[in-house]
DNA sequence: ATTTACATTGACGCTGCGTAAAGGTGTAAA
DNA sequence: TTTACACCTTTACGCAGCGTCAATGTAAAT
């Protein structure tokens, strides 16, 4: 009994395509072409189609496949029990990439605003990683090294809810910076209520507070654009006028 | 401060390509391109591109990121979510995977040879899905819709030790017909051993056996030519072999 | 003789880049 | 000033496993 194409691709339920695709790799081939071209298969490619089948479901690549049936006395349990290693491990990748999607997701019922949120995520990842890269030596040799330690350390150490308190706090800061702005007034109630807050959200990374260094990291909002740009992005202008705001809350010269 | 490709690939932590790539598919362009055409990125692509790499991270595909960081009122933890029901789905689908490879590996235990066990678990498969498919209606309306459900559901239900006992049984078919087919004589008493062996397989599917069916099962053998090529890949001429076997071991006229 | 069903060989598309290849720039050392 | 060398650019194939046209030839049924 010969089987074309289709007919094969019928009592196997895979595509002709796929057939055409198996006989190209070499995996299965025709048991013979007749003389317009069409691929005729006997029962050897049955059976063989089957076991190549029956590999793909165990969810083996078709190279393997190939190697497997091709090679009479390959130890195909051998190659199933490589394949359960493969699988495990793609387990437990899959589960710790649930387990990150489903800690984010919980961790907005503080329910800040997303964008918000992920802005201070990404701020919060850019304050450690990246002001440690760049300017980790100047705050350094400005506040020591073990103050820079510690903040550091305590910031990667908080608990959830720090870190909601603090997220509070953040938002708002940004809040009331952006409506004392509107004030146009760095000495007036909500400039300074701004100020205050980001005194006591600083209070959350640092060990002690100073004046001179909440006047400082004013400064730099002002001079690092990374800064700049996180709090002018809404408002430009918004980075000074809060250094502006902050320098007279803590009696700094301008 | 502006940042290279390279430069910004430093910080974070991704490859040049990749940059030139989410610039090609517009999920982040360079605030701007230089007289020798360099891509010069800025802080805002920085955030940018820190925002993608957390979806990234979340195993979200490019063209979903592009949406949730694109549109500004797009709802972010929505898209995690339901991203979340995929990476459960394919959880799902990989422990199945994982079942299955490990019930391959075990049955492999009772030792037939791998290719036989194969052929015969192929051959399983076809009896119940092919048959159903394409021979269903006429076996049905020959033995009636209730004896073929249940031969089916036995099928399926089956525990692994029956499982086992029938490849036994399947591989004593096997053996003796082809040692049966050797000396010719279907009336011989290889090949009504065969036949015997061959009714006690059938028990295991059959809700009741008798020998109208039993014969009518062995003419099918060489009238569909799947079954056929069963019997035939090792020897041509088995399935005919087979039926004038079981004819005779069930006194039905040739 | 015509329609219909089925066959063939290309060849692009999908995902997210890795990896050359071939050639212009920027900067520092000789 | 030349030379070296690091860094930039665009173009394009490759991967895994087919799905999906497109253009065209053949077998079988009407």
């Amino acid at each position: 009994m010969e089987y074309t194409v289709q007919k094969l691709s019928h009592i196997a339920g895979v595509s002709t395509r796929t057939l055409r695709y198996y006989d190209e790799i070499g995996i299965l081939k025709p048991a013979r072409i007749n003389t317009s071209g069409y691929r005729l298969y006997g029962s050897a490619e049955v059976d063989r189609l089957q076991q190549i089948l029956f590999y793909r479901e165990m969810g083996l690549g078709l190279e393997n496949i190939k190697t497997i049936i091709t090679e009479p006395d390959f130890d195909g349990i051998k190659a199933l029990q490589e394949h359960r290693m493969k699988l495990l491990e793609k387990k437990v990748q899959l589960e710790m990439l649930i387990a990150n999607v489903e800690k984010t997701i919980a961790l907005d019922e503080g329910r800040i605003n997303m964008s918000d949120k992920e802005k201070f995520e990404g701020f919060k990842q850019k304050l450690v990683d990246e002001n440690e890269a760049k300017y980790g030596q100047e705050i350094r040799e400005k506040y020591g090294d073990d103050t820079v330690k510690k903040s550091n350390q305590r910031f990667k150490g908080m608990t959830e809810e720090q870190y909601d308190e603090m997220t509070k706090l953040a938002k708002g800061v940004n809040e009331t910076l952006y409506a004392a702005f509107i004030t146009g007034d760095p000495a007036g109630e909500l400039a300074q209520m701004t100020a205050e807050l980001h005194r006591q959200w600083l209070s959350y990374t640092w060990d002690s507070y100073s004046k001179e260094a909440h006047a400082g990291l004013a400064q730099m909002y002002v001079d690092d654009p990374r800064f700049t740009a996180y709090y002018d992005e809404k408002q430009p202008g918004a980075a000074e006028f809060l250094r502006d705001a902050i320098f007279i809350y803590t009696g700094q010269n301008v």
